[in-house]
DNA sequence: GCCGTTTTCGGCCCGACTGTTTTCAGTCG
């Protein structure tokens, strides 16, 4: 394996989504954008890796989307750390209106305006001219755009993009319940990315059947929590919470509801491959509903599924909806069978006051009983976490005795409690426990902790060498990252995934909202390698274990039914994989 | 810049809202 570093895809897609971003606004034919664009979606939901696949000899042009000169400016990429496009934009446009671009009603043309004829060149310049007055007499300006770049500067300043999916989905609950409250709201739904079940979430994106759309949008402009309203008409309303988060509700009548959440729910691309299949048909379709070329009375458009059926395909989830192939699987009959919620047998990775856990063993039994589970892993810190009062083999013995007299109170009371914990792998790939105590656990799961900033290559090393011990069932949260707070350590994930496939080690996907960690890209990667998947918590209350949803929801995201999740087996063959017996 | 069961040119998804405009461009999703 070469020593040098291996750029990843979603680095290699942003790279790409620069240049686009570049590229319009220096006047680019309109097409040439979309092309990086569309090629920047492609690069990011790819399960395999573009390094892997140009170290095998793949033929890039194989991908839809990528032809002769993006294959060979992401070569280039991957092979140089260059994108030639991107450097020779760089050179020519100034990178600040990168950032002019993400004000609100400032879009790549009106930033080249504001670039050629006031000198514009980031933020500050902006503001500055502004302040100035010299935006609003600019030809397509005038004092209102003035007014509201300024505002809206100070939005970019504040805001730091998106909102991570837990922390969106807990203050959309309340405004969905607003809507649904309105006066004549016949139905209503979340759509967009929320119900995706992306990451993270640009804006929320609501939905409403009312013949009368007012009331509606009324309530939503008055809603608690509204700073802001960007705009209101008959169709549409937006919002800005105080705390940043945008809220657009479209309202459409009872009709043409279930075209309106396909159309809402998207994504872009999904929507895009979607009205592509309704034209080959003949048929135009929009958020109104599907329509003969022409007609006026749509053919479908009340539920989604009647959408779907009318293109000739079954319904699809929504959290599939990304133009990764769903369109071409639903065709030809090959949707997967998706894990549901209901399918968790267990949670196998939470903790306890026994190291920075905030609820004892027992809270956290019972909380597992009440959610259902058949089994449930206690899995504290082993000691090299200090500060969460992790666990040596003094404390660990300490422990299990507390354990003997839990099992023995319990009986057979489910769910089986099976006895673990989250063992640090140190920087140089050993295991913080002595082997003793690693054969007796009856789940070993290891995770990196410390040492974020090692080159590449050795915290692969660090990580393989860790799976290699034959206690190990399970590397949680592979790349260490925190949504919105940390990017994840550099690590090559593929080399990562082959090892833990080889030696019978799940990879976890920590169903935290702050994490998510395998993400669903990496999920599919992971499968791909021939890798079992494990859905955790990562609890460290009670309350935490209902972030199983999320997890969920990341793993349908990444395809995956029953067969995959470790933890949606039943408890004798969970035992038979943690035992390490065989494949 | 990509693509092709109309294949090497000429297309490339659709609509709402706003503000600046007298009929529409730009932005946004």
């Amino acid at each position: 394996m070469s020593s040098q570093r291996r750029i990843g895809n979603a680095e290699i897609a942003e790279r790409l989504e620069r240049a686009a971003d570049l590229l319009e606004i220096d006047g680019a034919n309109a097409f040439r954008v979309r092309a990086y664009r569309n090629a920047a979606e492609v690069v990011a939901a790819h399960a395999e890796s573009f390094a892997a696949m140009l170290e095998r000899g793949a033929d890039l042009t194989d991908l839809k989307g990528i032809g002769k000169d993006l294959a060979a400016g992401i070569t280039s990429l991957v092979r140089d750390g260059a994108l030639p496009v991107l450097d020779e934009l760089s050179e020519r446009v100034p990178l600040g209106l990168l950032d002019v671009v993400r004000v609100q009603g400032v879009g790549p043309k009106r930033a080249n305006t504001l670039w050629r004829q006031r000198e514009v060149t980031g933020l500050d310049d902006l503001e500055r001219v502004a302040r100035a007055g010299r935006v609003a007499d600019l030809p397509g300006f005038g004092e209102k755009t003035q007014a509201k770049i300024l505002s809206g500067i100070e939005a970019v300043r504040r805001r730091d993009g998106r909102v991570r999916l837990g922390d969106a989905d807990a203050v959309v609950r309340p405004l969905l319940a607003l809507v649904e409250g309105a006066p004549g709201v016949t139905r209503a739904a979340v759509a967009g990315s929320l119900r995706r079940g992306r990451e993270t979430i640009g804006d929320v994106d609501l939905l409403a059947a009312a013949d009368d759309p007012a009331p509606v949008m009324a309530a939503l402009r008055d809603a608690d929590g509204v700073r802001e309203v960007l705009g209101s008409g008959d169709a549409k309303t937006s919002v800005l919470l105080t705390g940043g988060l945008q809220v657009d509700l479209r309202v459409v009548p009872e009709a043409a509801f279930g075209a309106a959440l396909a159309y809402f729910t998207g994504s872009k691309a999904h929507n895009v491959a979607l009205r592509q299949r309704a034209i080959e048909r003949g048929f135009k379709l929009s958020e109104y509903g599907l329509f003969e070329q022409g007609g006026e009375e749509p053919i479908a458009a009340r539920d989604e599924r009647d959408v779907y059926a009318a293109l000739g395909l079954p319904w699809i989830a929504p959290e599939l909806r990304e133009d990764r192939g769903e369109l071409d699987a639903a065709d030809a009959g090959r949707l997967p069978e998706l894990l549901t919620l209901d399918d968790v047998r267990g949670d196998l990775h939470w903790h306890t006051t026994w190291s920075d856990g905030v609820d004892d063993v027992e809270t956290m039994l019972a909380a597992c009983a009440a959610r259902g589970y058949e089994y449930a892993a206690i899995t504290d810190h082993s000691q090299a976490l200090r500060m969460t009062g992790g666990l040596d083999a003094a404390k660990l013995a300490r422990q299990w005795e507390a354990l003997d007299t839990v099992d023995s109170e319990r009986g057979d009371a489910a769910p089986t409690l099976l006895r673990g914990l989250e063992v640090d792998i140190l920087r140089d790939g050993r295991l913080d426990l002595d082997d003793d105590w690693l054969e007796r656990l009856e789940i070993v799961i290891v995770s990196v902790h410390s040492h974020f900033d090692l080159a590449q290559a050795d915290q692969t090393e660090r990580i393989v060498r860790a799976l290699e011990h034959p206690s190990v069932n399970v590397l949680a949260h592979p790349t260490g990252r925190l949504l919105g707070r940390r990017d994840g350590f550099d690590v090559d994930l593929d080399a990562v995934f082959e090892a833990a496939a080889e030696h019978g080690v799940a990879i976890e996907c920590n169903a935290s909202p702050y994490r998510l960690d395998a993400s669903d890209v990496h999920l599919m990667r992971a499968v791909r390698a021939g890798c079992t998947i494990v859905i955790d918590s990562d609890a460290h209350a009670a309350a935490g274990l209902d972030d199983m949803r999320f997890g969920v929801l990341t793993a349908r995201r990444a395809w995956l039914g029953i067969d995959h999740v470790l933890n949606a087996w039943p408890l004798e063959r969970v035992r038979a994989f943690l035992a390490r017996s065989g494949p």
